[in-house]
DNA sequence: TCAAAAGTGTTATCCTTACACCCATGT
DNA sequence: ACATGGGTGTAAGGATAACACTTTTGA
């Protein structure tokens, strides 16, 4: 077969699907020997009239769920990211989608190796509702500085971005402030430094480590960490623009539940009077009269998503800045 | 062949590359009998390290064009959307592209039936730099509105909105604003109703029609004013939080020429004074010195882009808000 | 009575938007 | 002189972000 002829190409489809438990973003994930894998399966064009649909019938192949929110993310198709170890031939261009579900609409858990996690698990430096963590300093920052300072790594030419540069941008360092968006680079800046088990896995050469390091976060099957990064980054972004987070929250929620679910997902701490009055400038939501009690404190009104925001606004989301925390150890 | 086995999938790479002469925005696009076409090929993973690598090498090979910003749109799967009459088989999924181009660095104009097109040939109702476009309440909207009102045309299932709905929101009518960034909202409506030409000849019912109507815009091959709308949308709004304007102009240039160019890519006038102090608010540019005369009018001083921005600001872009015109007939 | 969560009020600051106006050049 | 684009100043209104503080429940 000669190389200009149109070699087979397999589409592979991968969901991250969301949920929110309490305070805990999820995600469904089947568990196997290498790892946690997504739901994925083959584009069939024969079966799948579009992308979408297929996606939705390998899910609920292979998880029992049925999804509502379904968005692609982005097309993958560079070599060696799909490591089952051998077979590279057809080639695999992998398309990575974000779905989100309601936590009440899914009670019944789907069976047969499948579960839900907390998608910190597999990005443990990505959540800051609790400061700063603490693998960023102890190993994550160590380690990918003596990736910078290795002199045999290759630096890209022209107006490119240098390494310590984009090293800087993702993970707030040399001024530049952490931005909790930016979580596809930050992976990526890992894998390229052979830090995760993903880059090992694939071949990669193994970074020189002064330090042994514990696993960076739960790794998982092929490159669906990648795609999952890829799944927040967008949720992070969209949040602020879209209502995406009322498709995790039931029809009527309290104030506190829907800061709790927009810190959950930014993995950052909002102070809370103003997220009270930035909810009410946007007008995102509406009293139902209800009340909620039961839990500690004092009970609270119960609100719901007002749809018709859609009409009156081009971006209806919530206007958060981007955390802009500059450098909060110095 | 059953239809659960891997079947042959084409990936079909397109570009929509741009360039700024003066305030047009143009598209490199190579005219044909079937319209004018965007660069594109066929993925061959035995030749192409990355799909990005894949579209810069067909872009070159059929107009000599050299790319340097390069960002990938979305991928494409319906059926029926890649009409080659005939050979829908293999089927085709269609990746697009938007990349940027700097209008001096292509001085020497490609060859060989490529050439440059304002993108406002393909969407005339998208520039309302001389305010809103006659094409819309002349042809467009009418004809949407007996597409809206035809009772046999299927509404949409469950919480999804309804085509009125859609059409509200993308066209700002009904209360809603004119959001200049859902371009491809539009497409797909007019897509849909089968008021474009792609869609006759996809084999759409076309739809019932009052009054005959002029071609709705410049009909391009295949799916590629599709693409071609997505990269419109994803360079306006991106450029409200990335530096990407800058990607199109000379290394220096006046406020009034970077004015004239957010101009010509949002497809609306902004207000000169507040232009400039937002400009100035950003730091996106810093004056190096030099002036510009020649032309009429008083010398203006000369800027540069500002690239430590990127280092100081987490989403350094021109924070314009949309244009949020409301009924601005009634 | 106390912890916990809900909810109100105030203030300084910044950004947005609108307005009016002057400046330097080529023709 | 005047048209043309460049450039400055001022002020109202709204959004942001930081305070401190009261209210209502369950345990």
């Amino acid at each position: 077969m000669n190389e200009d002829s149109p070699a087979p190409v397999l589409i592979e489809l991968t969901a991250s699907v969301v949920t929110l438990v309490e305070e805990t973003p999820m995600i469904l994930a089947i568990s196997g020997p290498d790892g946690d894998a997504l739901p994925s399966g083959p584009f069939r064009p024969r079966r799948h009239r579009t992308l979408a649909l297929g996606l939705k019938s390998w899910v609920s192949e292979q998880t029992g769920l049925d999804l509502g929110y379904v968005e692609q993310l982005y097309t993958f198709g560079d070599r060696g990211r799909h490591a089952h170890p051998g077979d590279t031939d057809p080639h695999i261009v992998s398309i990575g989608y974000l779905a989100l579900a309601r936590h009440e609409d899914i009670l019944d858990i789907p069976a047969g190796g499948t579960l839900w996690r907390s998608w910190y698990g597999f990005f443990p430096w990505e959540d800051w509702r609790e400061g700063r963590p603490a693998i960023l300093d102890a190993y994550l920052l160590p380690a990918l500085g003596s990736w910078l300072a290795d002199p045999s790594e290759p630096e890209p030419p022209g107006p490119d971005l240098t390494r310590l540069e984009r090293f800087n941008l993702a993970f707030g360092e040399g001024g530049s402030p952490w931005d909790e968006d930016k979580v596809l680079d930050r992976y990526e800046l890992l894998y390229e430094a052979g830090l995760v088990e993903e880059a090992r896995r694939d071949g990669r050469p193994a970074a020189l480590r002064r330090v042994s390091l514990p696993p960076l976060g739960r790794a998982m099957f092929a490159d669906h960490r990648r795609v999952l990064a890829t799944a927040i980054q967008r949720l992070r972004g969209k949040i602020r623009y879209r209502p995406v987070v009322f498709e995790l929250l039931a029809e009527e929620f309290t104030l506190g539940r829907l800061q709790a679910s927009v810190e959950a997902i930014l993995g950052r701490s909002l102070h809370k009077q103003n997220f009270r009055r930035l909810v009410d400038n946007t007008q995102l939501v509406e009293a139902t009269g209800a009340m909620h009690s039961g839990g500690p404190g004092r009970p609270a009104a119960l609100f719901r998503f007002r749809r018709s925001v859609l009409q009156e606004r081009p971006a209806p989301g919530l206007r958060l800045g981007r955390s802009g925390i500059r450098d909060p150890r110095g």
